[in-house]
DNA sequence: CATGAATGAGCATTCATTCAT
DNA sequence: CATGAATGAATGCTCATTCAT
């Protein structure tokens, strides 16, 4: 008789909101923003069309929620570590643990943000919020590099920028046939010749 | 009023196929394969719709005509060098720069391909034959780095991989403000630690 | 927590529906019946959209009750007039004043209404209600230029019916930048004209 | 074999053109813009949806096309008037008669102009077109009501349009039931009082 | 009495493809 | 060989209406 408290209808425009970002997540990651149709998204998600549009103002709006949301969790993550003070070839086991950590966690939001950044329509809207990431993420690098006595810590951190992405590029096309760990491993010993 | 002869009609063919797969070429590279339409493509190539169908089955069509044609251009410059006998150490560093020129020379062919490969429906199409050249790269780095003495050669050959392409995916970003040519001596530097 | 009484409720329903039907009437007339949305006249009238349909069956039904209103006060300074007998000349001014007061008192009810009457579809479903009191007003016009001596009562009445229509659209346009009170004035000295 | 000449091609296009605006035309005023949907057109007009966005950019374009081409219609018999020297009472019944011709013979359209005149939305986008020529008409009646020796030009001209409009109101209502002629010799009458 | 999440039919618009010339 | 008018299925998005609470 009484309508909802506002709480029960906060928690139910949570799980609805859910729904519909992880469809459109795992959607968007496989076929591309611009092959996924928002009846596509709605039955995966299942709700109905219009009921999208009550928490996104656009099929646009949807990616956006998506990054924000992973961006959250990201953040959550990467302070535990940036905290510590260590030993930099620690630091550094550390720092590449936490990158394989992320995108295993979360594979398919990677391949999306990857598939994303060819679309240079949709990429133009987020590449603030993404470039913003990048740099850190290259200055967190260079930092760790120049630690571990790098003669040129920037080429260094670029090198190994494009190391891990070219990784995470392959892990991400072959899925589960790829030796992930196996890369890390190696990865991480190749790191010991750095400062040498 | 003279009616054409053959050649000419061939070479004209040619002309409109050619200008065909350029524009499509740059328009999928920048814009995606399903947010670029046959209406841009006919005006960038400088013809009619119409005759974009004279001479590709579809739009998927074009996908195809592009890659094959690409493919029998890197063909002539990979068999140049296979044929050669070599010390390896000059091997590496002709590979190494056998893939940079490929990339250099049409960056936009590539830009394309990896974007595409987030396109599963496409993807699984022309999978077979891009897979093939695939295994065939991976193959020939692997042997390379065997002769160099690498005691993991298929681990290093993916490591090798997985790096390549990470600065072709950052290259393809950034464009001209990425330091490739210095990038290419990095890594050629570091190609010198293997086997030790 | 109390139960409310029988007059409360009676009251609280009635301030509900007159919020709902103030906030139609205005974003009807200024935006047109289908331009308007439910969302729009509950946000408007600051209540939620399922209330709307408590106290109105459909949208369509909301134009029924403000018509239904509007009529009812219509009625109410219509009857002061009718009562009294007058001489011709004073009746004339004061029937040419009780319409422009009615104008003026709720110049959107009529904006509103004259929109309408170009959307055949909602027209025709009150038209009946409509045209009744159009023909007395007709009515009513041509017994007074009648009694001023008109030589051809039902022309002339159609003639002043006109003139006060495009005099009232003109307003409905313009707003407070129309000389209302200045046309009004004007018009009465031109009645004096007919009989003449 | 060869294809169209532009004079085939721009010969279809004016056709199709036509086809479209006609039934639009028809559409608005009787149902309204926003009651009115792209597949009525289509319809109507003999056409498919697709084909209307060929010659028309959007839905509020096509209230574009009509007004224009309206006004091109309207400024020849305009002209025809405008250029003789004439007795001022002839002019009055010649600009009387110029206007009842206007409305007669497209009376369709002055229906969908009242009726988007009060669609607050569409109405901004063309305010500008259609008030240039509203200031036009009345300078022009103000002009002529002086010339008769009226003593308040302004407000005559005033008076007389809203007379004008409220007719044309009354006749695109009732339609052929409306007495369109004698009113206007009615009219043409009154006129005779101007200047006493 | 009151809320707003949810639905789904319907809308404007796009676009690959066809075909008459 | 070449054109572009024409089609219509499909898409993103809107909105009147319902209903559980």
């Amino acid at each position: 008789m009484s309508p909802r408290t506002k709480e029960q209808v906060e928690e139910i425009r949570q799980r609805s909101r859910q729904q519909i970002l992880k469809a459109s997540l795992e959607l968007f990651a496989h076929q591309g923003f611009h092959n996924t149709t928002i009846s596509q998204i709605a039955k995966k998600a299942g709700v109905s069309k219009g009921l999208i549009y009550n928490y996104f103002s656009s099929k646009e709006d949807l990616v956006g929620g998506i990054i924000e949301e992973a961006m959250e969790t990201g953040e959550e993550i990467m302070t535990t570590i940036k905290d510590q003070e260590l030993d930099p070839w620690v630091a550094v086991d550390q720092s590449i643990d936490h990158i394989f950590i992320l995108v295993q966690q979360n594979p398919v939001y990677w391949k999306m943000l990857t598939s994303l950044s060819f679309q240079e329509d949709i990429l133009m809207k987020f590449e603030p919020l993404l470039r913003k990431q990048e740099f850190k993420n290259l200055e967190h690098l260079t930092d760790l590099v120049r630690r571990l006595g790098a003669k040129k810590p920037l080429m260094e951190a670029m090198y190994l920028s494009a190391l891990l992405d070219g990784i995470l590029l392959h892990y991400l096309h072959f899925k589960d046939k790829y030796p992930l760990e196996e890369m890390k491993e190696f990865l991480k010993a190749k790191t010991r010749e750095i400062g040498k």
